[in-house]
DNA sequence: TTGTAGGCGTTATCAT
DNA sequence: ATGATAACGCCTACAA
């Protein structure tokens, strides 16, 4: 037993005591300023403290310092390893830094997106860092970026990671550029009939990806692609899939010949509703994805992707925060093509 | 332009001053009490909120109430699904509860995980929830112990996922009866010949998962598997199937029939190191896993695997959480064997 | 080097 | 119903 029995509801008060100085003085011992203390008086407040187990109340020193040790990330949903591969490196990074983070989840709802940053705000991080959920022409755009320019007054930075459209440091995932090679690289290849999967419109990433990708064709000449449109989800590529292979020809003379979709759980889906519909990914149709997520390469046949360093995204995510730049700084995020099993050559 | 400029470091004392109230009052009128207001009074004030764009500064409630409204989830590592999909689990049962989390990520390291829970308890988290990370017999085990129990009687409440053996409330997943339920049905299905890839003893899950399946195994009347030790990773099912592979003999008449990995990141890993040594998963060598994640599906053949209901893992942890339970409460999650293609009837 | 005395933004008690 | 006033736990001038 290591003498404290009071459960640790120690005070600093309580430290000082139990050291025998003011709390002022234990306050300078546990802090920087423990320079201006005598060693024996610091020795034994730490040693008080030892015993006491006593740990700092963080909200008590928030409102005294005025600032926290904290950052908050709001994603869409940590379930898809697209999040929770920045999450990773928001959460390295944070560790590095000595952060703690503070992680609310908006299932891509512009509303809730909206009510999550008013309450952390609340919270007083010393930065909020935005990811994905962002949905372009929403009503409750407007409010977000006030609320986010109010914060920031206050003294917060704010950064995006992929929204490089709002008035704040931005992580700039290079999707379109991503998605032109890509489409050069399958080109390249010698596929000629091309289908996107895509999300709506309003979603950004998206719509880059996706005009990347035209732009990609545009310059060798080809013409538009055949376009479905499906949820931004691995059910989502595997539903419009399911109604390619339906709508049928794939595998025929003349047919598609490769579907993109716009992220690699569609991709995915999209895989698996061709296998479900008897044909076999690769060889009666080539896949290829965007992101490079660690299933990539265990789907069979491996799926050609975008690779994007997402835990190197929250990284800089934090850097960029803590590095007080101003609202139009954009570190960009190269792309590169990873060509792979589910795409071979075609014929 | 919604009437403000200063940037919101509006406190409460400017609501009041702005509503022509107290600070009492406004706090009144914005909280619970609201009762005891005029009805005119309390629209001043939520106007003069709305206008000076408050938002009451948490830290200080915390400090004024002696209780914040915070949960803290301590994980392995974000990546991995296993615990996203638990994380999204526990973020839902937050926000419903009206609580924040914050996360942080032990990287499996009981040191890491020691220091996080000493600087979470700083924060003086409603709750804290550990999972994954618990090593047993790691030096540092006691100190956790003694952590956790001097937060807890400092009013806080510890919940773990899957650790049974320690003195909190636990949410208890049916890994030795699942993995043992999967050895029977594998048994049905005709096979003799069991090779396991496991993580090390100390951690508990893999230990649970494999004990159990021996059993099932022993109660067919069949003997101890072959085992393979591996890191509890992807990466790690990779290699050791890889050694499998090159080992020799797994297609042959009388060589090993089928792999159970511990878990479905490593069995997926296996899979996929099979393929790249010319084996067919699913015909040369069948593979099973556990845990049941998203990818199980997407891969081919789809991973026969033990269904664990994550995301109610993490539902159930915050209800635990907040319900006062006394130490000993241990809340069971059952498990499901789902049979897929990756272990068809045998030859 | 140390202690005393505010003050940080809220809430809660106690009069009024 | 409302407003002073005293906490809450900590930090930081300022003074000694």
């Amino acid at each position: 037993m290591s003498g404290m029995q009071d459960g640790s509801k120690a005070t600093l008060r309580d430290v000082a005591r139990a050291a025998g100085v003011s709390a002022a003085t234990a306050s300078r011992a546990l802090n920087g300023s423990a320079r201006n203390v005598r060693q024996e008086n610091i020795a034994r407040v730490l040693e008080a403290a030892a015993a006491l187990n006593y740990e700092p109340h963080l909200s008590a020193q928030a409102i005294a310092r005025g600032s926290t040790s904290t950052v908050a990330l709001v994603v869409s949903g940590v379930d898809d390893p697209y999040f929770s591969s920045i999450a990773a490196g928001v959460a390295a990074g944070a560790e590095a830094a000595d952060l703690t983070v503070t992680m609310a989840v908006s299932d891509r709802s512009p509303e809730r997106e909206l009510q999550i940053v008013r309450t952390l705000r609340g919270h007083r991080p010393r930065a909020i860092i935005l990811t994905g959920s962002r949905i372009d022409g929403a009503g409750t755009r407007d409010a977000l970026v006030e609320e986010l320019a109010a914060y920031r007054t206050a003294g917060g930075s704010v950064v995006m990671i992929s929204q490089p459209e709002l008035p704040f440091p931005t992580v700039a995932i290079d999707n379109a550029g991503g998605a032109r090679r890509l489409a050069q690289a399958l080109v390249g290849r010698g596929y000629r009939r091309f289908a996107v999967i895509r999300a709506a419109d309003r979603i950004r990433t998206s719509r880059d990806r996706y005009q990347g990708f035209v732009t990609g064709l545009r310059e060798a000449g080809l013409r538009e692609p055949f376009v479905v449109e499906a949820e931004f989800t691995r059910a989502g590529g595997y539903a419009a899939a399911r109604d390619l292979a339906s709508r049928g020809g794939l595998a025929d003379e003349g047919g598609l010949e490769v579907v993109f979709a716009v992220n690699d759980v569609m991709a995915i889906g999209a895989m698996t509703a061709f296998r479900d519909a008897g044909l076999v990914p690769g060889a009666d149709v080539a896949v290829a994805g965007f992101d490079d997520i660690a299933s990539a390469v265990d789907v069979a046949p491996a799926l050609t992707s975008v690779s994007v360093p997402l835990r190197a995204v929250g990284e800089h995510a934090i850097e960029l925060a803590l590095s007080e730049a101003d609202p139009t700084r954009v570190v960009p995020v190269a792309t590169t093509v990873t060509l792979r099993e589910s795409t071979p050559p075609p014929r």
